[in-house]
DNA sequence: TTGTAGGCGTTATCAA
DNA sequence: TTGATAACGCCTACAA
């Protein structure tokens, strides 16, 4: 059932029919024909073909999301805000996974391109490494060249808007907020060396410490994977090493799930034998007990900020070098895992 | 920069460069020209529009995937599963969330034939309302009837391919684990009075505890939404009649967890004071002490199987009146929530 | 192997 | 207000 269909059906032209049924911002349908064409429509379960009114119309109706794992918590809540807001603004989102590989995003945000989506939001962790990066960089602008509009959630990639987490801000307070309860002797597992957001947070957290003079000696600073398991084998090595610090950060709630994990097979209990403290706040965290100490990030309002920012801002703006900012504040939430020292 | 602009550039036919881009199930084209083409697409930056091979083709490269909450760790994983298969497939997923409305779930479809989705993947909770399942099912027919391919996750909606969860055997399993542990005594908390697959467990669960004389007087099953407050109310409303039963089953671990919640709440300790178990087996599990017994549904797995079943069975099946089935085994997982009785 | 031309389902321009 | 008709970007018989 096409449009011509319908209008054949109705009595009526083509033009007629789409103007009774989509609208038309100038023409405008007289009654006895609308009403007509309305019921043809509905008599021959007619249903327009959004593809083909994309084509007419010079554009689509859908946004993608890129993530790197949507059965992760973090993501998917922020996914939650994407579909919300997309939805609020007759939007589709398109979900692309890069199943955890930081080059997919680049083959993700093509495909997303060649959809012709009209926004993009990536939603994964940026990495310090050059290769990817540019590669990232390289394919957004084309993308945007082309009339898109995308945005970043996290660390700035350059030239893009950006919904910015106040990471570094909260990495700090958290410091300040260990420390007043009395730690001094921290670790810190910091995720994969290149991992930007991670690194944001570990560094900011080290030298706020170090402000209040609670040094972080380099080797109880850990490296490992940005999930479960790597904050699970970070502990174990760090654990194994002999080492019982009073206090120990992980930059990622996942990551301080695996590193609780880790604690409990090796016979640790958290908090008497050690503080912990993650980051981002993490749906997961209402049933994990003891309740953990971490960073709150408003994980939906993000994903939310991040399709307004892209619909408001659109692409010029940031082919105009003048990228926009939004800024999203973080909390400090102390919960038992980090008990006042006494 | 069109396809046409790419052939110009080259030199060409609109059809040659049409070939040398995308391929042609027939047709071939010559060496020197296909690297003439490539070479301008590659110097314009040429992208196909998926939109108008969409239209040219006649189907499109998406499917479209229906929950009821993105972020709740049941939906995610099995979004998890759909995306990789999707993507192996090379397919991309439309994500559509009801937020938790039924109703909402016909409205997308709708949607999703609109886009001319190639199949649609539903996978929220099914309720025993007339009103919306008839909806739904009517919604679905035209889908099919449109020449798309649906799938439903759980509960079967009749007339479409449906990947079915043992629900009751699973809830069968659970209820001879427990008994064989020495609980009696027990409740149920059941989501609400309409949810399909909530009920189908409960009563499974109820009727081979009954059969194993250990039955569970109506007083002792409670109603809620089927989400983590919906089990920390019926929980609490349950403590507050001043029931005691040895063990609580809630027919999702989302709920058992809300369950949790409140029994803390109420100063009561599992396993000690009561026994908890639910069922899915969500990644959350993993994080939560003690370990929650429960009902292991793979899915990920789940989520895959839908969109194989939907790729490989196409709509006729399901129009010629047979449509397909597929079981998805499930298994008891016990852990310290419901310890032994002695 | 290459090119020509018609069609996919809509929208939008331009007359009437 | 209504109706032809040309796009939109691509694919694909059909011809050459």
């Amino acid at each position: 059932m096409t449009l011509s269909d319908v209008a054949r059906e109705a009595g009526v032209s083509l033009a007629t029919a789409s103007r009774a049924i989509n609208g038309s911002p100038t023409r405008t349908v007289g009654p006895e024909l609308r009403t007509r064409v309305l019921a043809a429509a509905e008599r021959l379960r007619y249903s327009p073909d959004a593809n083909a009114q994309a084509m007419a119309r010079g554009r689509t109706t859908s946004v993608g999301l890129v993530v790197h794992d949507i059965a992760d918590p973090y993501f998917s809540t922020i996914a939650r805000g994407v579909a919300h807001a997309a939805g609020r603004a007759g939007l589709q989102v398109i979900l692309a996974s890069t199943e955890q590989d930081p080059l997919r995003e680049v083959e993700l945000v093509g495909l997303l391109r060649r959809q012709r989506a009209r926004a993009i939001v990536i939603a994964g962790w940026r990495y310090d490494d050059e290769a990817s990066t540019s590669a990232l960089r390289a394919a957004l602008d084309e993308y945007v060249a082309s009339g898109g509009a995308a945005a970043v959630v996290g660390q700035p990639v350059p030239g893009t808007h950006t919904v910015r987490v106040a990471d570094a801000d909260g990495a700090r307070a958290l410091a300040r907020a260990v420390v007043e309860r009395g730690y001094r002797d921290v670790a810190v597992l910091g995720g994969p060396a290149e991992h930007l957001t991670g690194r944001e947070r570990r560094e900011a957290f080290c030298a706020e410490l170090e402000a209040l003079g609670a040094r972080v000696p380099a080797e109880r600073v850990l490296t490992g994977g940005p999930d479960h398991a790597g904050g699970a084998e970070a502990m174990a090595r760090l654990l194994a090493s002999g080492a019982r610090p009073q206090l120990v950060f992980a930059v990622t709630d996942v990551m301080a799930l695996g590193a609780l994990a880790a604690c409990r097979a090796a016979g640790l209990v958290v908090p008497d034998d050690l503080a912990l403290a993650g980051f981002g706040d993490i749906t997961t965290l209402r049933d994990v007990v003891p309740g953990l100490t971490t960073v709150r990030i408003p994980l939906e309002e993000v994903g939310a900020a991040a399709v307004r920012l892209v619909l408001e801002a659109g692409p010029d703006a940031a082919v105009a070098g003048a990228p926009r900012v939004v800024e999203v504040a973080t909390e400090v939430v102390l919960r038992e895992s980090t008990p006042p020292r006494t």
